[in-house]
Formats: C-alpha cells, structure tokens, sequence
DNA sequence: AGTATAGGCAAGTCTGGACTTGCCTGTCAA
DNA sequence: TTGACAGGCAAGTCCAGACTTGCCTATACT
C-alpha cells in the first residue's frame, strides 16, 4: 500500500506506466528513448532503472530477464487497492 | 493529478483520510486527538495543518469554516482520476 | 579471441518536503 | 475586557529520495 502510493508518486514514474500501458514488454532502453521523445523526460539510463526498481517492489510493473535483455510489463492490480481503502463516491459538502 | 498523487504519498496523510471517511466534519483540534489514539501519529498540530493543506489542495478534503472552527470533510472525487488513467485489469506476463 | 550491447552496483550530491518552534490573529464565554 | 480556545503564519532544521558519475558484469555477434 505504502508502496504503491509512493511509486505513483513521482511524474516520470507515472510517465513510465503510461508508456508501458502504451507498449507492454518495453527494454530499458527503449524505454529511456520513448521517454526521451514523447514525454520530454531527460533523465539518465540509471535514474530510470531505479524507478522501474521502485515500480517492481510495488507490484506495478513486472520485469522478466531473458538474455541480455529485460522486458518490462505493467500490472495495474496493485492499484485497486487504493479505491477498495477510500469509496470514491464523493461526498458533497 | 499530481497533487492528488502527492497527497496520498504520505502515510500521515493517509491516516487522516482514513480518519475523515469514518467520521466526517472533523476540526483540526479532533482529527489530532484522534490520529494520536488511534493511529499512533505523534505529530504536532502544525504538522497536521500542513498536511490538511495538501489534501485540501489536491480536493481529497473538503474544509468549511465557521466560527472559530474548520470542519473538514473526505472527498474522493479526485481518486478516480488514478484508476481512469491506468486500467486496473491487471495484465498477465 | 575481441567488441559492442544491455544492464547492474555503489558511491556522492542536492533539493523538496515533513516537522518543529515561536509568535500572531480571530472567536467566544465569563 | 480578559482569558481560554481554535487556528494561521513564518522561519529554520533535517532527512528521504531523485539524480548523477564512474566502474563493473553478462550476454551476444563476428
């Protein structure tokens, strides 16, 4: 739970479930280039390998070596339980 | 979105989400009183404000005052942002 | 073999934000 | 109007975490 939220926490980590929403099974490094291109995000190959680190230890994103390579998947599971803890039926004032 | 992303990143903040849902219209004063028993939050009145600025901020809580008191009210509207943005249909690898 | 590619590890820097302290404002009751 | 109560403001401390730099490992290709 704590986790979870801390991951969706950060913008380019939120950027990066959307580009593996966008594209399952994406290397680190096609990553970094989409991320570069279409989110406009500058940041170096290490610093995104450390956010995949935090996605996987929130369940959010499942990563699978084969080889010399290590595709990335997302999983949104983990996400329900934040609207199964808060009903999102808002309450007017 | 990112404010709402922010505001459930702490776990304080969650606390008093949690604390708002089971008994709404809360003053600053009670929501202290009851994270302290409760939730084992040790945290100064101060701390609290702030953090019930956050959540204002990002529209998870609803403030009205009156008098010398602020009521404060849970507001989930702002979480179904999460869910829309990512589907939670968890994929398999 | 050698080289390029994909990724990991382990420091170190530096800024945002959580929290405190101290004082001030505003509201109500005696 | 004096005091107690509810809350706000502002400056300062301090640490988690985002990011970098530099080097290392492992897999594939020729």
């Amino acid at each position: 739970m704590d986790d979870v939220c801390q991951a969706i926490a950060d913008a380019t980590r939120r950027a990066i479930l959307d580009e593996l929403v966008q594209r399952d099974g994406q290397t680190l490094f096609e990553l970094c280039g989409r991320l570069t291109m279409k989110h406009g995000i500058g940041s170096s190959r290490q610093a995104i390998s450390q956010h995949l680190e935090v996605l996987e230890a929130a369940g959010l994103v499942i990563a699978k070596r084969e080889g010399r390579y290590k595709f990335h998947w997302f999983n949104g599971e983990p996400l329900k339980a934040i609207t199964r803890r808060w009903p999102a039926n808002g309450r007017r004032s």
